[in-house]
DNA sequence: GTCTATATGGGGATAGAC
DNA sequence: GTCTATCCCCATATAGAC
């Protein structure tokens, strides 16, 4: 007999698992049950419903995300700033490759939240911290001087949010983009551009 | 007796919205032919099955798509270059903010496409169109010499179709942001800024 | 904590009359 | 084309032993 955390690890990542690969509403106790390797009955013990495991599953989730400080504000200064950022999204854009269940589940809770008050909440909240994340950022550049343009700077920041989120959901299904290449644009199209040499700027290298 | 035609409509036209309401995995016979107005069973007339009926129903939204040329390349011109784009822009979203089921039911079926060969390879098809009109608005921009930089346009057009789509996707549940500048501001930031009045530039009119 | 056995409901789907 | 009646299956969920 395995230990009741183990077994409760164990169906909150099978579940994630299976939400990814057949959608949250067509996952199955039955499945979950097999895969997990114990009787579907015995997911009651756990979760009184399909409902509380679809949530407890998004707790997970929630927790994995929460950008524990995802990039951190004092390590950009004025000489690698731009460096820093496209290198934060490329970074970003690798552990997305890695993971291509997260964007899925993600997504079918996004459809969730658009119909379920708690799921809305809680995903503006995290949505809401990430986006003043780059706004705290392009105010920290805008100080330092390194923005071409100082006007607007909560669209601006939320522009670059807006494509790094959908470059993840790009990537979903088409493998044929050239993904940083577009984060790179995106930055430099706001930063004053260093005067570097010319095939740096154009190819980009990691 | 109504005529098939119109009883077809319905049927998609209903299944649509139930799809958007409730997602495609929980939307049942039962509620498409409560609200259609016809028993259960009747809907075998027009579909084999519920599998048929999702794809016919994406048969539909394909259509709707098709950006018939959701913009006229040839009413670019060096006037009105920024202007247009922008307007573009805005009309997306305006139209977007009048039809929240539209969405919501796309991202459904990109979910579905993750899983499916043929959604997959129908909505690939469309996106490729979709980034192909914004790489086609460069490449003409930058012969006109509005661009600040001529270097990777492809990749600068994927941006700002990536800007475009997300705005949809953000505005499902969240309505506080103002989208209409951050479109604004990806346009600008990758076209040379005509010298206008300074009010005009940072406060966007329709 | 995990099991076997079982209840219940509703989903997709068919048969066949009109 | 649309209906009523009906089938089967499987999903969620419960009861109660171990």
């Amino acid at each position: 007999m395995r230990k009741s955390n183990e077994t409760l690890a164990s169906l909150i990542q099978v579940s994630y698992c299976l939400f990814a690969e057949h959608g949250i509403a067509k996952t199955t106790y039955t499945m979950i049950a097999k895969r997990v390797g114990i009787a579907k009955p015995s997911i009651y013990y756990y979760f009184d419903s399909k409902d509380a495991l679809i949530t407890g599953v998004f707790d997970e989730l929630c927790k994995a995300i929460e950008f524990p400080a995802f990039f951190e504000l004092e390590q950009f200064i004025e000489d690698n700033f731009v460096e820093n950022l496209i290198a934060v999204g490329v970074k970003m854009i690798d552990e997305q490759d890695k993971d291509p269940y997260f964007k899925r589940v993600l997504q079918e809770y996004m459809l969730l939240a658009t119909r379920d008050q708690d799921f809305s909440k809680r995903l503006l909240a995290l949505q809401k911290d990430y986006l003043s994340g780059f706004e705290a950022l392009l105010e920290k550049a805008s100080m330092l001087g390194l923005l071409k343009n100082k006007d607007n700077l909560v669209a601006k920041a939320h522009m670059l949010a807006l494509i790094l989120d959908n470059i993840g959901n790009f990537m979903m299904f088409d493998e044929q983009i050239d993904y940083k290449q577009i984060w790179i644009e995106a930055v430099h199209s706001l930063f004053t551009k260093e005067e570097t040499d010319e095939n740096e700027t154009t190819n980009y290298r990691i």
